[in-house]
DNA sequence: GTATTATGAATGAACG
DNA sequence: CGTTCATTCATAATAC
């Protein structure tokens, strides 16, 4: 693959106050470009039912993949973490433009555009192909579904949840003179 | 100052008071998007040894930050907790993926591959006296802000966020058997 | 060559 | 506190 050099990320974080400080770097971050095989047993194994792996299962599936072709432990671990966030992503799109459709009485919601990767299956969990995991593999119980929805937006705390009273001081006298602390 | 370079971002980041305006059911909330000031004060606290700053050192460091741009106390929380997990996590595992590749040959590829390990800032000394601002006098004066300033450029992060403490033996014969690939 | 899409990576927020 | 979720940013890949 050839480096078109020229990555430099930049990240204009245009804000009122904003002034970016340097960001001439031009550090050339490149990423993670998994192979066609890796893809593929990444993604079987996500159709298996794999949607959260353990660190050890992690390492053991990157050291396979590292057969195909460089590859890290991290980006496994977000593969994971991204094809599983856009599954729901998509599926929850999908839920939401057919809601209006849907009726009490039947529950299948199958006539949706994309049911084609969404539906995935409810895999079971015997997998006898994958046996690479003998642990928990599979006990994300992703049908679980978590009903987490936030009122779809962003939950405001008003009163956010640290409550730091107690005489934690974890830290050192911390003398902290911030000409404000 | 010169101006944002990018014209991108186009998040649409109001900073004003989440009052995003968006017609429909735009009642998204965005999240804190820290400044570069922010964040590297924040940097600095934290490597000062600030960890589980107080309800009051937050109130006062989210007061002080907001000159900066809006910023709440809970963010501030939040952003400690995160920093420090994260550091934690990135320490606990670091080069394992090598682990395997480099076989027992007792050949130790320590420059091979981009699978660089952890940056190494161990610095973490602890500084009583420190400068919110550091016009000028910040104590420590090797590990700037070489890499551990990810948030104006292409961050070459390679420690990724969880944690891999297990000994993991060598590596077992691994039963990755996908044969249905 | 430019616009769009797909997706790796990062991180704020929050859960258990 | 460690882990997980949701959203965003950046960029390789691809369409136009």
């Amino acid at each position: 693959m050839e480096e078109a050099l020229s990555g430099f990320c930049i990240k204009g974080s245009v804000r009122g106050n904003g002034n970016n400080g340097s960001t001439g770097t031009g550090t050339k971050c490149e990423r993670w470009n998994p192979t066609t095989e890796q893809v593929k047993v990444l993604t079987d194994l996500f159709r298996s039912g794999l949607r959260t792996p353990s660190t050890d299962q992690i390492q053991k599936i990157s050291t396979q993949l590292s057969f195909y072709g460089k590859i890290e432990s991290k980006n496994v671990f977000y593969w994971f973490q991204n094809h599983k966030a856009r599954e729901r992503q998509k599926r929850r799109k999908v839920s939401i433009d057919e809601n209006d459709l849907i009726s009490r009485d039947n529950n299948k919601i199958t006539s949706s555009k994309e049911y084609f990767e969404v539906k995935e299956y409810q895999l079971e969990r015997v997998i006898e192909t994958l046996q690479l995991f003998p642990l928990n593999s599979f006990d994300e119980t992703d049908q679980q579904e978590k009903f987490i929805f936030h009122a779809s937006e962003c939950r405001e705390i008003s009163t956010f949840p640290y409550r730091i009273s107690a005489p934690e001081m974890d830290h050192p006298p911390l003398d902290l003179r911030l000409s404000f602390l």
